[in-house]
DNA sequence: AATGAATGAGGATTCATTCAT
DNA sequence: GATGAATGAATCCTCATTCAT
């Protein structure tokens, strides 16, 4: 976590050694490649991809603008370098659980309650993704859209596996997955609609329905 | 149907009599709104509001740049407009639909596959709602919710009195009907995103996990 | 006065028969010229040439747009018209005070007297002459140039006469003119910018100075 | 003098080494700000605020347009420091004289004097203020008041203190000096407007009457 | 390597003028 | 003759990208 900026803000914000901070910072480029890509979420979370300012990225990450280019050759670039990295965040978490639990039933519910947990403590997160996804359906054949597929090859997988030992009905396993993210999804914009904060149960009452669903 | 070009596109490209088009049309304003909004919906389908030029709506209805303007006062008004014209034509269908059946579950059933249908019938339709939702996502508090708000009361209301005469279980019908929007939607998704042509058998198999989720 | 519309509001935005007035007028064209003249002198007066909207124009004169081209080719033919109008009714009133009385020292101070009084009573008419005066400046040779001359010929000739009856002194009488034209002009702007309604005063103090300049 | 392109026109504009000159120059700031404005003055100085084209001035200036929105916020922005500087420039050179000379009658005399020579050298200082100057008189509130207020009230002053040592009669000081800027225009004025120089006979005239009007 | 000043294509909006009714 | 809807040239300003230092 920590220097990865998405469940904790950029601490490289204070300096607190005595130099004066306005001479040029000599930092290792993977620090720096990482404070602009902290900022860029930061960025890009707020208003999507048009509405964001390379100008305001750079200032954020407390680099020249120049500098941003010389580590993304463009706006885009740097747009799909964020929601990836956001993706390998979500996968990383889900590959711990996938690996610590048993029978596919469980496996699911422990991922889906992991993905909205995810979701809900980096909403900047959620909201690059979903305008991520908003690109992908405009202008589609994105980089973007190979992650969902990622994500959603997974899970397909996962219910196929589920089905096959009996956890599951007969159901079409690339739809019930597509349908698992939809539910995923629900949960973590109501969490982010409503005022009380509910979300375990909101996670139990949506897996309830969608296990019903496709339960025996 | 038909001219308001929701299902076909505008036929009003092609002109074929021999009169010179640069000439300024004479058109009863009803029908240049039509164009307008027609040609509005095309643009806007394509790459979102920011993306969209208002040269290109112009040139698409074939009307000058200027006339855009005394029709809608601002690039965002007339985005508005289309979005809440897509809601009134999905709305129509749906109340057809709504008088026409009785059960809660049935009007359920048979409302998602009609919302489904409209929308794979009209793709443009659902690209500037994926896109008004998601706008609204990022910059909440725009009139776009409002349109989403309607429908999802409605769903609401129809699911707690499928709870009522015993056709649901005792679900949170709030939750239940946010997640009925998202299965719709993942269907819809699921056709545009497929080669084959299922959509009978998706809405069905989505629908079949749904309400087996729900119902008793 | 009454029909003229630089002392009195023009009346003719009341009709009191009892006929729809969202009915085509039927005016004589010139009181419709008179209309358009009188909106124009108000829009005019309030921005200057390039502020002014022909709309607005047309809509004071309860016209239509198209209506205002028909009485003048262009938006500054227009605007020159309205100059020209006011300098008439200038010179008109100026012209009264001439027949009247007898030395030119008298005639000076009566017409100076008469200039402040005709613009202190119509400030727009004092407004769009301020800009009719930039306008010249900064575009010289334009017709408005011509009204200015026409003026200050009549007050350079006077003072002239001035000068050969031994009421003045030797003094350059163009240029005398011209500083009496600043002094009338000194004094109107002066009774705008403040508060209290010293007027007769100020005209007094105003040719005090200017006629001990230039008198023997 | 010379580089503030006040009294000589830039003479950037020919560029005679062989380069390219549509390669990006490199200048200090200082000197680009004043390219701008040098090219604002004679660009505002033409038509006035409404008339003048960024764009134009950016080519004049010889800077890419967004340059010129680098330093100015905006084109009224620009416009008010164009006028600012003008005042600055003129004020200073008042200052001069203010300080040389010894009773009030004579400051007064030197002052006006050198504020002529002042305009009828820059004559495009003349016209930015003329347009500032009718510009207030229509949106009156505005910043380039400012300017004029406070010559009018160092003028005043010394009127004031002309009257109180006997150089004057018991004028009203705040007339007589509206007065004396109103003459000093007239000279400026007839300067521009006629062929032959008599630039300086003019200024003794023109004083000649008014010290005269105002002296015992 | 880092910087940020310079650039100019691009886009929303206005409004004088035209012209079909 | 009168009308006002239609038009598109004109214009301010933004911002992704480049490049001299």
């Amino acid at each position: 976590m920590g220097t990865n900026g998405l469940t904790s803000p950029s601490n490289s914000i204070m300096m607190s050694n005595g130099e004066h901070n306005n001479r040029r910072k000599v930092l290792p480029p993977d620090e720096r490649r990482e404070m602009i890509l902290d900022a860029a979420l930061e960025v890009f979370s707020k208003g999507g991809f048009q509405d964001a300012d390379v100008d305001e990225i750079a200032q954020l990450a407390q680099v020249g603008k120049g500098t941003v280019y010389r580590y993304y050759p463009s706006k885009r670039e740097l747009y799909l370098a964020v929601v990836e990295r956001v993706f390998d965040h979500l996968q990383a978490r889900l590959e711990v659980i996938q690996g610590q639990t048993q029978s596919p039933r469980e496996v699911l519910h422990a991922g889906v309650a992991e993905h909205v947990r995810f979701f809900t403590e980096n909403p900047r997160c959620w909201r690059v993704l979903v305008v991520g996804r908003l690109e992908d359906r405009l202008n589609p054949c994105r980089d973007t859209m190979l992650a969902h597929r990622t994500l959603l090859d997974s899970l397909t997988t996962l219910i196929r596996e589920g089905i096959a030992c009996g956890d599951f009905r007969e159901v079409d396993p690339e739809y019930a997955a597509f349908a698992l993210m939809s539910t995923a999804a629900t949960v973590v914009e109501k969490h982010f609609h409503q005022d009380k904060d509910t979300l375990q149960e909101d996670i139990n009452s949506a897996l309830d329905i969608y296990m019903r669903g496709i339960g025996k």
